[in-house]
DNA sequence: GAACGCAATATTGTCTGACAATACACGTCA
DNA sequence: TGACGTGTATTGTCAGACAATATTGCGTTC
């Protein structure tokens, strides 16, 4: 009754053979991980895996498992363990499980076909853009080498879209801007500073006019979480940053992007040398 | 027997007063699209909804719901109807639906919270780099905006990302680079030429030696696939273009990051030109 | 002995039904 | 009028079952 089954057209990816890894731990021996935890008393449940109290089951078994393909424990091509195995190994339901793994298939980092099981993308179809498989990103490889990349994007990104920003902002955008600049120097502590700093950015970046260059937010917002976190900094040098970061903002506020650019040059080099110095 | 509620640090981001669109259908009328449905035969499943043979439940789901969200169906703030509502509106049942949603909510077009409900998500929050976001929100405005705003933001990518190629690119990575511009030349038919087109594109983003510039690569396809189904080239285009390519190669081949820098500026230019005569 | 076809099988895909957790909404009471 | 408790709607989670599907290995045939 059905009708006939259309051509597909495109080609079909073929899984072809896929190393075998079903029932491969991680490399990282995690043995003594689950103690006497055999016929534990009912009532207590998930005794394994880092539950995260404010967090859904999904949601963290999301992270978990996103976090160990991300870090390299089940390589490109690896077929996971089935469904069935991480329900059993987080002592979750098998739904549970799998709205976790469809949350990693719509970041890309893992696809999946009946009978076949789960399997790691090629690393370069991952979304690495996105905002939770940066994060996991961010905490695998040194930090050193993330920040080297992040900041080298900047320097791709910025300039150009600050001078979209100089040509396009609203004045809207422009107060947006201005603002972020201001709380900037009236900062008392240096997270009220990043938060503001980090505000200051992504609304250069949405005053582009570009749409697609929002998204790329998420990787200032790393970008800054990573410098909060790993460098501190002497007062003369913020004085600096400031100066440089309000020279943007009146070279957007004056609609000239030439001088936009080239001031966000600045910025950037002078963060280079922040994180060089570290 | 729990232990004490930890406090969350950091501030809860509060849904605050959504707009409630619950049960509003979305703008587009559709009511005879379930004509006489009710009481359907036994057996027969599924009548409404764009059903793709080949594609699972909630592959499908997933793509009706995000594309409505995308094309402005429901504006940003705006409460969905609830999992039973969708699962009754397309006969599915409610874990194919909520598979879909959280695929939509990796993709950070959606978030959801217990007795709320599932809300779209700030315009900017979304993951517009993402594969299947930017493929609908590609269909939903004018492709004449779509395609300037891409063309502007490989304008902004693909010159840095060839220099960076000329400077660190591999071995191996040369010869795909090489292969594609070959294949270019020798194919036989614009779809064949268009891959190996976007082949070629693809190959200097990953040869640019920063992981982050490859995701990216969805950006370029997107443009190619538009631009191969609205306009048409003639064959002195044709041979322009490819010379045009064949510079870019050769510059990267001699590890000259100004020239291949110069050399995409200028074929960026001829498809904006191409672009405009269209 | 090799090639081909077919069935067994393992895994994801989908459905159903139930209960828990949650936070808004409302009515009640001081 | 305001504070407080209760009702309730919605997502979150669980459990168990069957369907669809493609690989794998076996058997059959040439």
């Amino acid at each position: 009754m059905r009708p006939n089954r259309p051509v597909v057209l495109d080609s079909f990816r073929k899984p072809a053979f896929l190393k075998r890894m079903r029932d491969a731990k991680p490399n990282k021996e995690k043995s003594p991980k689950k103690p006497a935890a055999a016929e534990r008393p009912a009532g207590v449940r998930r005794p394994d895996a880092a539950r995260i109290p404010g967090a859904s089951v999904h949601g963290s078994l999301a992270s978990e498992i996103g976090l160990r393909i991300v870090r390299g424990d089940y390589p490109p091509g690896t077929i996971l363990p089935n469904e069935a195995k991480w329900s059993e190994t987080f002592s979750v339901s098998r739904s549970a499980v799998r709205e976790a793994i469809k949350m990693l298939m719509a970041k890309s980092l893992l696809a999946s076909r009946p009978k076949i099981g789960s399997w790691v993308e090629p690393k370069e179809r991952w979304n690495l853009l996105d905002r939770d498989v940066l994060a996991w990103y961010a905490t695998s490889p040194d930090r050193e080498v993330f920040l080297k990349t992040v900041q080298e994007f900047r320097h791709i990104i910025e300039p150009e879209a600050t001078a979209f920003a100089a040509m396009r902002r609203t004045g809207e955008q422009m107060a947006e801007i201005s603002q972020a600049c201001r709380e900037m120097g009236a900062a008392t502590s240096l997270q009220e500073r990043t938060r503001a700093d980090t505000r200051f950015h992504l609304a250069i970046l949405r005053a582009s006019g570009n749409d697609l260059l929002v998204p790329l937010g998420v990787l200032i917002e790393s970008a800054f979480d990573h410098l909060f976190a790993y460098t501190t900094r002497a007062v003369d040098d913020l004085n600096h940053a400031q100066k440089l970061h309000e020279a943007i903002e009146k070279n957007i506020r004056l609609q000239r992007p030439d001088a936009a650019r080239a001031a966000v040059r600045k910025l950037l080099a002078n963060t280079d040398h922040v994180i060089k110095s570290r």
